[in-house]
RNA sequence: CGGGAUGUAGCUCAGCUUGGCAGAGCACAGGCAUGGGGUGUCUGGAGUCGCAGGUUCGAAUCCUGUCAUCCCGACCA
């Protein structure tokens, strides 16, 4: 391509809005352009790195047995009416009418429609197991999109479906999907690293994985052990249950003044007073049904666990009129002492350590102390309702847990057959009986993983691609096309370039030295080639983007030095 | 959805407080010089000041409404 006529509209000025590097350099080294919020067109040069991941996508898809088809991103709305999703998905679901009035959606996802399509056309265990995949544009009305694509309304996902005859077939299929995605991710030269993450209401016990790239950016906190392999999404991670129960203490429960002590860090400022010898109180509402969660003053409610331990759709934190309805006073002054008994209590392990702690008195501006679990509020079982922290001990037993942000761009899943239910796709089996088909699902953020690469690929002059997804392979730059020798050896490795099979994007513009330097480091190539001076004498200058590794090389000997390069 | 902010040339922004000719830098077009890290210089083109209404002799500026965009939070099969 020669850059003259590419349409590659760079910026110098770091646009407003943009926050984090891999939007930055996106804007700036042209590969895209906002159109509305969360909305965005891909340029010329960002399509060609899309194409590149998709291709790579492609490639392990098929490897791994799945087939590509393409559904339509418009949905009629009944399909997802059968599968009860109209009302569930919520504000996230774009909805749009015809010109019949007819309701429709734009697809989020596509389990509706693949498994529609299923339903119609399998009817027999003979044809199956099978997976389908598609590379397709979703819609999700975000509430707030924000760093580029990385979270956007449309986006492009790889999502695959998997059919099989039963559970063992589903576990089967998994894997194969887990190791493609590793492939994947390992070819577009991610650090990544696969957690365990949160099956919800429908997927069962350790059925899904979560893909996530490593970044400071990342949305996404892993809870990971510092020895072994363990690594989860926080929202799961276990904490074990290693607590002793502390003995009661001699005093019995007593009421104090505690006026305008409304937060742990109030209580413990106001009496002087550990967070660990304090009882925090927190009131959910679990589909309907109000539950009363209580964790030690130093750790924090994981509503995911309590929402998987209740089996509940929605959980959600009481509203403060609730609190007020349901506790008798607000927020701050809560606690299971004394209780109305329609609540529900939830009690964290660790809450066993306490032996004479502090907790709301559900009265304005009191709390009790003396406070023994067990002795002044009834506990029937103890569980893990809190989220982990830098420095437990890891869930299988080996060190302790750590941190790091991630961006999430691959899922696997094991649906099981909540959507083959719903919508009626049922095979027949050797004995001629119905049963409905096993399901998995296996998605993969392509534009935000695009934008996962330039997060980890890129440095103070611009993006740094892999060779894998770069949108061209080789840079050449002419400095100063107006000297002969300089614009006539240009010109005939542009030709020998391609005919050797390297994609070339050739700097023909006449702009200054400085120009063209300063936008090839923008777009970051994996290899540079300059003419410069030394044109007349066949000489040019590679220079390799990533590490900044430069020679001198004859044009006799710029394909071998070229191969060497690749490594 | 709650809180905050911003909309002026392709981009980054000044001008608004205190109403009086629409501005700068970069980018763009042309000339000259320069020609290895966003060069210098001269000339030029480019804006319905988000939109609508109001106040006023006069509105980018004040008022009301509205739309859009961004940030923080909540949310995220």
């Amino acid at each position: 391509m020669r850059q003259q006529l590419f349409f590659n509209p760079t910026m110098r000025d770091i646009p407003q809005g943009a926050d984090v590097p891999s939007h930055q350099l996106m804007l700036r080294a042209g590969l895209i352009r906002q159109t509305a919020s969360g909305i965005y067109t891909f340029l010329p040069l960002g399509l060609k790195v899309l194409r590149n991941i998709e291709r790579i996508i492609q490639e392990e898809m098929e490897k791994a047995g799945a087939q590509e088809l393409l559904m339509p991103a418009i949905q009629p709305a009944e399909l997802w009416e059968e599968s009860g999703r109209l009302k569930d998905y919520g504000p996230e679901l774009m909805r749009l009418k015809d010109r019949h009035d007819r309701d429709f959606v734009l697809g989020p996802t596509h389990e509706e429609v693949i498994t529609s399509l299923v339903r119609d056309h399998i009817t027999t265990y003979k044809k199956l197991p099978i997976t389908l995949y598609q590379i397709q544009t979703k819609y999700r009305d975000e509430r707030r999109p924000r760093f580029g694509v990385l979270r956007s309304r449309e986006f492009i996902m790889k999502d695959a479906y998997s059919f099989d005859t039963d559970r063992s077939g589903l576990d089967t299929n998994y894997e194969r999907m887990y190791e493609a995605y590793q492939n994947i991710f390992t070819r577009c030269g991610l650090d990544f690293r696969a957690v365990e993450a949160d099956a919800g209401a429908i997927g069962g016990k350790g059925g899904t994985h979560e893909f996530m790239v490593l970044s400071q950016i990342g949305e996404d906190t892993i809870a990971f052990s510092d020895t072994s392999q363990y690594a989860a999404n926080v929202e799961i991670a276990a904490v074990l249950d290693t607590y002793e129960k502390a003995v009661p203490p001699a005093a019995s429960l007593e009421v104090i003044d505690t006026p305008q002590m409304k937060t742990i860090d109030d209580l413990t400022a106001g009496l002087n007073l550990e967070k660990a010898s304090l009882l925090k109180s927190v009131l959910f509402i679990a589909d309907e049904e109000p539950v009363l969660v209580v964790c030690r003053g130093d750790h924090e409610v994981n509503d995911i666990k309590v929402g998987n331990a209740l089996d509940a759709r929605e959980v959600r934190l009481a509203e403060p009129d609730e609190v007020q309805d349901i506790m008798g006073t607000e927020a701050g002054f809560v606690g299971p002492v004394g209780a109305p008994s329609q609540v529900k209590i939830l009690v964290d392990a660790a809450v066993k350590t306490i032996s004479s702690g502090i907790c709301g008195a559900n009265e304005k501006d009191k709390h009790y102390q003396n406070v023994h679990p067990g002795r002044d509020f009834p506990i029937t079982e103890y569980g893990d309702y809190r989220i982990v922290q830098e420095g437990d001990p890891s869930p299988d037993g080996q060190g302790k847990i750590r941190f790091a942000e991630g961006i999430e761009v691959g899922h696997v899943f094991k649906l099981g057959t909540k959507y083959s239910e719903a919508l009626g796709a049922v095979y027949l089996d050797e004995n001629g009986r119905s049963q409905p088909m096993v399901m998995g699902c296996y998605g993969i953020g392509v534009s935000r993983l695009l934008a996962a690469v330039i997060e980890q690929h890129h440095d103070e002059n611009g993006i740094t691609w892999p060779g894998s997804v770069a949108p061209f392979d080789v840079h050449l730059l002419v400095l100063n096309p107006k000297q002969d020798d300089q614009h006539e050896l240009g010109e005939q490795l542009y030709t020998r370039l391609q005919d050797n099979g390297y994609a070339v994007l050739y700097d023909d513009r006449k702009e200054r030295a400085g120009v063209k330097f300063n936008d090839s480091d923008l777009i970051g190539l994996p290899v540079r080639i300059t003419c410069g001076k030394k044109a007349g004498d066949g000489i040019v200058e590679v220079k390799r983007r990533r590490d900044g590794k430069m020679e001198e090389v004859h044009v006799n000997e710029l394909f071998s030095y070229l191969e060497t390069l690749r490594k």
